[in-house]
DNA sequence: CTTGACCTTGACGTTGCGTCAAGTTCTAGC
DNA sequence: GCTAGAACTTGACGCAACGTCAAGGTCAAG
């Protein structure tokens, strides 16, 4: 009793190209090959079939299939292994969801993503209180109101220049640069220079205390985890301080 | 302002192979392209990047990046359909790992997967009751300890068998052979000879009522749905029947 | 002998890059 | 000016599991 290529496809339920690559594979190879090359396939490959299809519904990879019809494997093993990664997809999958639901909600309500974007550069709102307690109502209303009235691009590009001097920071920090040295000193321009892109501080309004502004931001960096970990940490936020610390008394 | 591939690549977090990538699917053109052939990018080029790096973190493709960049589909309306995909994807594997734990828990259980292998053969101990209703208590133990009897491979194979006839039968009642046909009657001989195969059944020992047995089979896989699903339905259990009449009329 | 069904091997396409490979250019130190 | 090493280029294979032509041989029926 054998079948053809085209009557096993069908009793199975799959197809005969499924067939041919899983002779290619040696994982089912032919019970006999005709002279004419036509495959045929026996009981004892149907049953064989049978397992490979049911391991393969379950969503088990083809190598892993071959190891459990090879012995090397037990079955049990080999879903229980598969079942943790059925798990994690799953997490990742849940995350994912949760991801755009966040990101679509912001869209509709026509909130802008802040922090939320990819660089967690740094979200505007969150720091209100600290803001206003510093430096003031109006401070934090102009600022605000500079921040809401950039086009979507704008906010991009200005986040994207502010992640970009936090990784340049956070790289510099880790590759243990001397605060005091040149690049140091190059990035803490480049910073004071950031900060005068933000209106309603005292670094965008001439005559302000910039020195003094700039050192208690050095300081807040260290000691505010939150803005720490824009700059790799309260490693990288130390860096940063004294490196701003050394700009400051020379240049401001 | 410009950065080269190796900046930006370290700037958003990826790498100069994936900007090469988005440069050949002209998601993501270099703003500049030297005499040498080197890629050069700006600040646009960073907050393009940036969104394309965003949406692909929500898990869209590029191809459907590429609209939302394009203009072409509104990022709320990408994101929707996004959604909805991940949604099959998520139900699609809450079954597998549902399908995983079941074949693990029947398999550490020494219980063998008997209606749940892949081809719906059948359930035996399903139905209990009413083999023992039928053909009495002894036809059913002696039935049962047929089945737990074999091997793994024969249980698979004898599946096999019984799919295999189960597809034949579905096959030719949806050509609309002739139950009275050479071919219909050939396979009322395979499926006589199958149930032979049966311990604890009529058709098993010899001098048994085996005609009125048939018969009554071919009544009940029309009357129940869930031997007339074996055979495409109601209209295919008909067809069964219909030959199993005409079989065991002339031979039995 | 022709038609049509079924079979064969070969090879590209899919998704998003990772990973060599081979060759060119830039940068920095001697 | 030379040279080593870093950075850049294009090209192409690899991955998972087949789907889908393409081109051509085989076989049963009329």
């Amino acid at each position: 009793m054998d079948w053809s290529i085209q009557e096993v496809a069908k009793l199975a339920g799959t197809t005969s190209r499924t067939l041919r690559h899983y002779d290619d594979l040696g994982l089912l190879p032919p019970s006999r090959v005709a002279a004419n090359g036509y495959r045929h396939y026996d009981q004892a490959s149907l049953v064989r079939l049978q397992r490979i299809l049911l391991l393969r519904e379950l969503g088990l990879g083809l190598p892993a299939i071959a190891e459990v019809l090879a012995g090397e494997a037990s079955e049990v093993h080999a879903l229980a292994g598969h079942l943790a990664w059925l798990r994690q997809e799953q997490e990742r999958l849940a995350r994912q969801v949760a991801s755009v639901e966040k990101t679509m909600h912001a869209l509709e309500g026509g909130e802008q993503i802040m922090a939320q974007d990819m660089f967690d550069g740094f979200d505007h709102t969150q720091y209100r209180e600290e803001v206003v307690e510093r430096w003031g109502a109006d401070a934090y209303e102009r600022s605000d109101r500079w921040w809401r009235g950039m086009s979507d691009d704008e906010k991009r590009a200005w986040q994207a220049r502010t992640a970009a001097l936090g990784a340049d920071w956070t790289d510099a920090a880790t590759r243990g640069v001397d605060p005091a040295s040149a690049e140091a000193q190059a990035l803490a321009k480049r910073h004071v220079e950031w900060l005068t892109g933000i209106p309603g501080t005292p670094t965008a309004a001439p005559g302000g205390d910039v020195k003094g502004y700039v050192l208690g931001l050095g300081e807040m960096y260290v000691a505010d985890p939150r803005f720490a970990a824009n700059y790799g940490g309260t490693d990288g936020a130390e860096f940063v301080r004294d490196a701003l610390r050394v700009y400051a008394e020379a240049n401001l």
